[in-house]
DNA sequence: GCATGATCATGC
DNA sequence: GCATGATCATGC
């Protein structure tokens, strides 16, 4: 194979890597090419070897130094409707817990690595050798400015924990666009590190990597989609190319992203619905999701961004998710939290605890609202808090989900063998539909009541003192 | 007062 | 027509 392309400059790569488009890399290379025990690897690593004609390395450097470009084949999975969504997070480089935190972001593996990727994305198919993957899309992506701003923000979170000696409390939830997620084989044993002092962490650690969460990916393979797959970057449009904007870049140079968002909903603490409608100059809604609403009024300054503030740039990337709770006069929460419905069929896909869909609804960043009754029976807002679920409790999460799985498996899909908030295990399963009669196909055959993931009263009522204890 | 089953307004 | 972000209605 001819290697054609310059390996110092980053266009040439990218105008070369656009050779794969349409093909998977057995056709890229030609037939017999890839050596049958080098394709049980990751198909990255053959896309370097085969078609890039580069060595594997072990070094914390970016695949092309001379470009400063990183390669980062990713894939893709096609939903019921035959779109193309992000199959999971990307894996940018392994923490060391004991050295990174000596690092400041500029200087970092993950900065020095992903500032500059390149981004072909192929179809996962299960079973299909990976270089019999066809790929869709390439892109080279430059890290946005600002977007560098939060992931910076991120980056000193999860370095912080880890200084502490904490790093077994790190949770994806804990940052906006770049995680730390869980990496290594099942069974590894946690692992020691060492304290800027010298000292050893009493706690060791699960094995984490830098990653950039799927919300973020999924904006990337967006503009993929608009660019028809022909990647190129151009920074202004991926700044306007997303929607209004909550946050200024500017804003992000002072304060941190939690707190430009909090400082937004303080003024009206303590104030009733219906006033904070008047000072905003909104009308009310009849919706249930009322308080939310008007929490996403508050959030957007009240300028017209439409409805939802779900369409700005910044909660696209994140994936922050908005949820309000409504106190009582006594302080118990009105209602408990319902989330999504439970995908029946998904989950019996489900080996992997880490890779289930609950385990990523439970570790998104919550926004929290809160409002409370009064005496008078008007409702006024309380409180805001970013919040993201401990691992202790994650851990009570995974048997809750163990039970949905086989209840599902075993044809039981009825209350009587879910967690019933009666059961005061955090969590509980009950019905979400249109009404009685709206049902969903059953993977054991016919059709069912639609539930979903639901917190209990008292967990919900926990997180939110537990957050006005740390205040 | 609380748990449980049922249901609603809205946006796309 | 369905997902989302929820609240309503009922019986103990």
């Amino acid at each position: 194979m001819n290697y054609d392309y310059d390996k110092t400059d980053k266009w040439s790569i990218l105008e070369y890597s656009k050779k794969l488009l349409g093909k998977t890399l057995e056709e890229a290379v030609g037939k017999g090419v890839i050596n049958p025990v080098h394709g049980k690897g990751q198909l990255g690593q053959l896309v370097e070897m085969y078609f890039f004609g580069i060595e594997n390395n072990n070094r914390q450097e970016a695949d092309f130094p001379e470009a400063g470009l990183e390669l980062k084949v990713t894939p893709l999975k096609e939903l019921k409707d035959r779109t193309l969504a992000i199959k999971e997070r990307l894996v940018c480089t392994m923490i060391d817990f004991t050295e990174d935190q000596k690092i400041p972001f500029e200087r970092s593996h993950i900065y020095l690595k992903c500032a500059f990727m390149l981004i072909p994305f192929y179809l996962h198919k299960e079973g299909v050798p990976v270089y019999q993957l066809k790929f869709i899309y390439d892109v080279l992506w430059q890290i946005p400015e600002k977007d560098l701003l939060i992931m910076k923000q991120d980056y000193e979170k999860i370095v912080a924990k880890i200084r502490a000696g904490k790093a077994h409390e790190i949770s994806e939830g804990d940052t906006t666009y770049l995680g730390a997620c869980r990496k290594g084989q099942k069974g590894d044993a946690d692992v020691y590190y060492t304290l800027l002092d010298g000292s050893k962490a009493e706690i060791p650690a699960p094995k984490r990597a830098f990653s950039l969460k799927p919300q973020y990916m999924r904006t990337i393979l967006e503009f993929a989609k608009k660019t028809g797959g022909q990647g190129t970057y151009n920074t202004s449009a991926l700044v306007h190319g997303y929607g209004p904007h909550l946050i200024r870049e500017n804003d992000l140079k002072k304060k941190s992203f939690e707190t430009i968002l909090l400082e937004r909903f303080e003024p009206f603490y303590g104030t009733p619905y219906q006033e904070i409608l008047d000072l905003i100059g909104k009308e009310g809604s009849k919706a249930k999701s009322k308080y939310y609403l008007v929490a996403n009024e508050i959030l957007t300054k009240g300028e017209t961004l439409g409805k939802d503030v779900l369409k700005s740039e910044e909660f696209q990337k994140s994936g922050i998710v908005i949820k309000t709770i409504r106190l009582t006069k006594s302080g118990r929460p009105a209602e408990a939290m319902s989330f999504e419905n439970i995908n029946y069929f998904d989950i019996l896909q489900e080996d992997d605890w880490y890779e289930s869909r609950l385990y990523d609804i439970f570790t998104q960043r919550f926004l929290f609202i809160v409002f409370q009754e009064d005496e008078d029976g008007n409702t006024l807002l309380k409180k805001a808090f970013f919040w993201t679920m401990p691992a202790k409790d994650l851990d009570d999460a995974v048997l809750y989900w163990s039970n949905i799985k086989s209840a599902v498996k075993d044809n039981h899909i009825a209350p009587e063998y879910f967690y019933r908030e009666s059961d005061h295990k955090k969590f509980h399963v009950r019905p979400k539909g249109k009404n009685a009669s709206d049902l969903t196909a059953n993977p054991n055959g016919g059709f069912v009541k639609k539930y979903c993931y639901w917190f209990n009263h008292d967990y919900v009522r926990a997180i939110v003192d537990n957050a006005e204890l740390s205040d």
